[in-house]
DNA sequence: ATCGAAGGATTGTTGAACAATCGCTAAATT
DNA sequence: AATTTAGCGATTGTTCAACAATCCTTCGAT
């Protein structure tokens, strides 16, 4: 059962990656109370949550808003990425793992049969997800999936055309075979030269 | 101007650092509220800023209480303090970041010369702060300093002898020597094995 | 001894209140 | 006219008091 707070901070959290609250706007928390039907004490302990995980920023007696990454700040998820992701690919990982690895790349092939935007996205960072699991580190796995959570948030503004995300695809695609190869070296190549890729595009597209 | 849950949760993480509040102590909501002169209401997002740094658990129903680490939590900070510093380190960094790893090895020399645990303890946390640093990616700063903060929780159940420190004294100087040699492959060897030998020792400390 | 039913204590949540602080507007000063 | 000042309104920060929900324990019944 989880708390009330809880719920309030998860249909935030939902509202934020499906793009209604976009970057930078502001949370009132009176409003948000009334909206939820919960009280303002309530929202207050959901926007701590929140504001843990980077999702939103507080600023002292002016409010919360909705977190809006700058130009720094891509560069400086990126590097997490790379630091975390690349050393848990190397690390090779069990067999369960590898498997959850394809069975992402695989969703993503589905999705992009369907012709599915939203769903190939999803599938993207669920591989970007197993390819940390590898590692089997509790830890690592809630801090990627703040990460992720993180970079949904400005995945709206930076909308990337479909083009974009069928090159994943077939990245994401070697990226596994050469894990399943047992190479876990190369794939950390290829994912490296990716996330490299990506994160010149997130800038390209950010703007300046 | 810190708000005063900023204040309750600063005074709770230094209990917590000095171990005033050991492991799996219960923190009573009423109780703390009453000695730090505060709402109840203050105390609890005191606690979600804990519980979201894992310092604290919170039981559902049940109260929140001071957290202890398993075996395999151990285990999986240090899965990550391989992932986050081999990989910091590895990149070599700024000569002023590398500056701030020498002057982190220079404090831990002071205060053994001086007999100062409780300082060759600190020195200790700096100089691997410093090496995560030379990734210069704030998130990793704030993720590490988290993970070290989580590690002091224990360190008092564990109180290592001097012996153990003074062993560490001396391979922090090699690691940041290869350092500044430019040889940041040489000292992400020494680190990891480093890191090896740590976990072990607090493997059996730790008991079992 | 086992099981189950009160009882007490603590958390989860609400609602209302008030001080502190911020941003804005309008008045006052130069 | 431009800039400073003063005041106003709105929102946050914090407290307090209350109550429901939940858990732990104790006590009693079987």
């Amino acid at each position: 059962m989880p708390s009330v707070a809880d719920r309030v901070a998860d249909e935030l959290r939902l509202q934020l990656a499906e793009g209604v609250l976009l970057p930078g706007a502001r949370l009132t928390e009176s409003t948000i109370a009334e909206d939820l039907g919960v009280s303002r004490n309530t929202v207050r302990e959901a926007f701590a949550e929140l504001a843990s995980e980077r999702l939103v920023v507080r600023h002292p007696n002016r409010g919360v808003f909705v977190a809006s990454l700058e130009a720094g700040d891509i560069h400086d998820v990126y590097t997490v990425r790379r630091v975390i992701e690349v050393s848990a690919i190397r690390g090779g990982g069990t067999p369960e793992a590898v498997a959850a690895v394809r069975e992402a790349v695989e969703e993503g092939k589905v999705a992009a049969a369907a012709n599915d935007d939203e769903g190939l996205g999803t599938a993207n960072q669920h591989f970007h997800k197993a390819i940390v699991a590898l590692a089997g580190s509790r830890r690592l796995n809630t801090i990627m999936a703040q990460v992720l959570a993180e970079m949904r948030l400005f995945f709206h503004k930076a909308t990337m055309d479909a083009h974009f995300y069928s090159g994943y695809l077939k990245g994401n695609e070697e990226i596994c075979v050469a894990l399943e190869a047992g190479e876990p070296d190369r794939a950390a190549e290829l994912l490296l030269a990716y996330l490299d890729r990506s994160e010149e595009k997130q800038a390209e597209v950010h703007g300046e």
